[in-house]
DNA sequence: TATTGTTATACTCTATAACTATA
DNA sequence: TATAGTTATAGAGTATAACAATA
């Protein structure tokens, strides 16, 4: 084990193996991204999986649940519990689609969309915590980056 | 929902909401690096946590289970979980530390740190076809961005 | 008293297959 | 035949608390 001295100096540092791995820094980044903002959407009652659904729904496009599964990376039966949590809240609405009666267009309510705006200010203060050691350029780099890998092609 | 032309020229590219949100970014990054990285370690029988332990036990620094689970963001109950199979696979040690007689010191095996080298050669090849967007400059300002985010101070 | 490793347990998340209704 | 939504279920991952050994 590293003694106490070099482990503190170690610890939160990147000079272990793994840390050029791109890999592994985005799976630490995003471990630490995904527990603030699930503690910070807490009070409202929302995860970061149900803020997302709840947003997309509040969006102007008429997204089906099987858009919402492709955009989030999630398994279509999640997202149908996702919905109904929601839904039970009033929250959400599931609206008929006359042009395709398999597909449930999912919408936000007016306290639905009341609520994404509030989560979506709280969550501005706990990303500019995430992102404190990066000024506003290297910010829009880092999504421009980002947006490359998450969105292929 | 949208109609299909429109819904297959957005699926795939981010001009929804969300897709300024870094913690989105992040999270979709990572499921796609995670899903790439889980099936590139398959065949050698590891996947991206074991991968974890294995890599640190195979540096030269002398870490605890308690220094592996701050690193890698896990609860130390479940490094024990992670050390026991590969230590049950011939892969890892835990060696007694004489300074301090409560911690174990996690150190790869020789046939360990040859898997380790297999693997992280395999990994290289998966992690160019998920940066394939990337040149070499923004590999290493990604690399760099994101290392200021998973190891705040 | 505090910390390391460990065990047990419950909870959440994820992946899969099958079913229905519609296309 | 193929697709959207749904249900059920099993497996993986995560979080918590408690305990023995050691500091």
């Amino acid at each position: 084990m590293l003694d106490r001295q070099r482990r503190d100096s170690r610890e939160n540092d990147a000079r272990l193996p793994l840390s050029d791995d791109a890999s592994f820094l985005l799976a630490r980044a995003n471990a630490l991204s995904l527990a603030t903002t699930n503690e910070t959407l807490g009070p409202l009652g929302l995860k970061a999986r149900s803020y997302s659904v709840l947003a997309l729904a509040a969006s102007e496009d008429r997204l089906s649940q099987r858009d919402l599964a492709s955009y989030l990376r999630l398994d279509p039966s999640q997202v149908v519990a996702l919905v109904d949590e929601l839904q039970q809240r009033g929250l959400v609405d599931r609206h008929a689609n006359p042009q395709d009666r398999r597909t449930n267009v999912v919408v936000a309510t007016e306290n639905g969309v009341a609520l994404v705006v509030q989560a979506r200010d709280t969550l501005r203060a706990a990303e500019d915590t995430l992102l404190a050691a990066l000024d506003t350029t290297e910010r829009n780099t880092l999504a421009a980056l980002l947006r490359k890998i998450a969105f292929p092609q």
